[in-house]
DNA sequence: AAGTGTAGATGAATTCATTTCATCTACACT
DNA sequence: AGTGTAGATGAAATGAATTCATCTACACTT
């Protein structure tokens, strides 16, 4: 005997005990009162017991009507759901991008009236999370990821690199830029953000504590010295801003703040960072749109963003 | 259109993706490979795009593919495994009876011995629980319900009823039985189960202190006084046993220590309980063995219970 | 009590979805 | 170039699903 019946009469007993009614689901299934009466017979056949009380009326499902009917119309149901979200696949006007946290927050979403303006009947619904997306569960259309190399899961592109500067604010260094040597930096607080423990080629005081000592032969260890570390490098970025401390930015992200000099850099010393890597798998029903996407990403990325405005109170 | 394609569709599908393999899923499903080619050929029509990437070998699942495989795979297995539960039914040589966790510790448990004399191939799952299982769900065979009236979804018959006694250790009291006043009984802790808040009638010492008050003209107010409450019945009771305090006990539930002498009634004043229901459903598969145990237990609430040995030391 | 209407049951006949058969295609391997 | 394999395709065959015709068991009305 198969594991299966027929789904068929899975269908025809689900109708029937939603309805409760052989005629309705006879009506909504588009098929006579007999064909629903035929297949539920059989259903029955194949479990060994009655599905439904006939009499007295109303009908009433048994308790292996019961046991059955919940977990048939939650798998039927989910089935239609799932079918209409690939029917539909390649019809939305919508494009679902993910993207870092703080990338999403002050590359992206700062330049989406430029990409309105370009596709003004393209949506995109912009997800940031430090989380890598698989695009095989179809969370996302495109993810936009930072890492050392380029993604496996699909095709990848570079977008661009970034490069980590030392940076402050004018209200904490002074007006006028001018470069701070480690033991100079030591004074202040000293701001960074959590990067994962697995990661030893990280952007942070540590890395840029082994590039100044090749300059200087006394490094304090500025490492053990920072003191505001901040899960979200967004938050880090802001805190710098805001006067709290000495940070280490990428320039992509504080690219606005370099140029209206919200931020200035005090040091000449630089860290290479990773690469910023357009992800999407090239069977996708959106394709067209995502090409749209990525062509024009990668446009935007060779522009310079506008100095940022200088906020003059920072929450 | 439909809104579900022929479920013959999905199942093609869900076995070609599983093995990766139009060949291996006919052998599955006992069809030619022709038949699950013509199949998914049918599933892509309607889902208006390819489910899987042919070539190059090996199989690969698109895009559309992914989303539906895992929804398609465990809507199918949900079923398989709902199929077999209904047609198991009658057939597993075990009954799981639901109780009050005070009647299935201290008046089931204590009797399985018996039941297992009388049948010894057909297990009994007890299932302490105060919550009320519902017998639709099919968590349960039978219910034993204590309640102020026989319950509804399913047949009710009453297996007995109880009387509340207030009891208390010797060693709390003295060996010799001896009757207290109410306000001799204000003298000692007092202890009480917690009953539902909406339960006005509930068998408690403010229920007892108005009874009390029939007979007594200055009774202390006992519920006030009540310094020893327990979330379960049975905790209750075993404080009393232990000589903590006096109580308010079911006679059903503490039978056997009023027998052994490990606790004594303290007042004349007693209160009627309510009742003990079995329910079941009459179109359960099972109902030849069910029928077996609302006998045994019935012939066994009318056997007296073995005095409980006296605890040397209580934990 | 008799007559009427309704929902489900049943078996035979019909319809149509599923499957097989025969042949082809596109590789991968030798 | 020859061989083997897995999937593709269209026509034909098979069998599951459905309809048709009739019946049954009520509930309701007269």
């Amino acid at each position: 005997m198969r594991d299966l019946p027929p789904l068929t009469e899975l269908r025809a007993f689900e109708a029937a005990a939603r309805h409760m009614s052989f005629k309705l689901a006879a009506a909504e299934l588009g098929v006579t009162p007999t064909a629903i009466s035929h297949q539920i017979k059989l259903l029955e056949r194949h479990c060994g017991q009655p599905l439904f009380r006939r009499r007295p009326r109303p009908l009433a499902l048994t308790w292996a009507g019961e046991q059955l009917f919940p977990v048939v119309r939650d798998g039927l149901e989910s089935f239609r759901e799932v079918l209409s979200t690939v029917r539909d696949g390649g019809a939305s006007g919508r494009l679902r991008i993910t993207a870092t946290n703080a990338f999403a927050a002050l590359w992206l979403v700062p330049r989406l009236p430029k990409w309105r303006e370009a596709h003004p009947s393209l949506k995109l619904d912009i997800v940031g999370t430090d989380a890598i997306i698989d695009l095989k569960t179809g969370e996302a259309d495109v993810a936009i990821r930072y890492a050392v190399k380029p993604p496996a899961d699909g095709v990848g592109s570079e977008l661009m690199r970034d490069t980590f500067h030392v940076v402050a604010s004018p209200s904490l260094v002074g007006a006028e830029e001018r470069l701070l040597s480690p033991a100079e930096l030591a004074r202040f607080p000293l701001i960074e953000a959590e990067w994962p423990p697995t990661d030893t080629h990280a952007p942070n005081w540590r890395r840029w504590q082994r590039a100044a000592s090749v300059q200087y032969r006394a490094v304090p260890d500025l490492s053990a010295l920072a003191s505001l570390t901040f899960r979200e490098e967004l938050h880090a970025i802001e805190a710098a801003i805001a006067g709290h401390g000495v940070a280490i930015c990428s320039d992509v992200l504080i690219a606005p703040e370099l140029a209206s000099g919200a931020l200035v850099t005090v040091s000449q010393i630089t860290l290479p960072g990773y690469g910023f890597y357009l992800v999407y798998r090239d069977d996708h029903p959106k394709l067209v749109s995502i090409k749209a996407f990525i062509a024009w990403i990668t446009l935007a990325s060779a522009v310079p963003q506008a100095p940022a405005e200088i906020p003059t109170n920072t929450g």
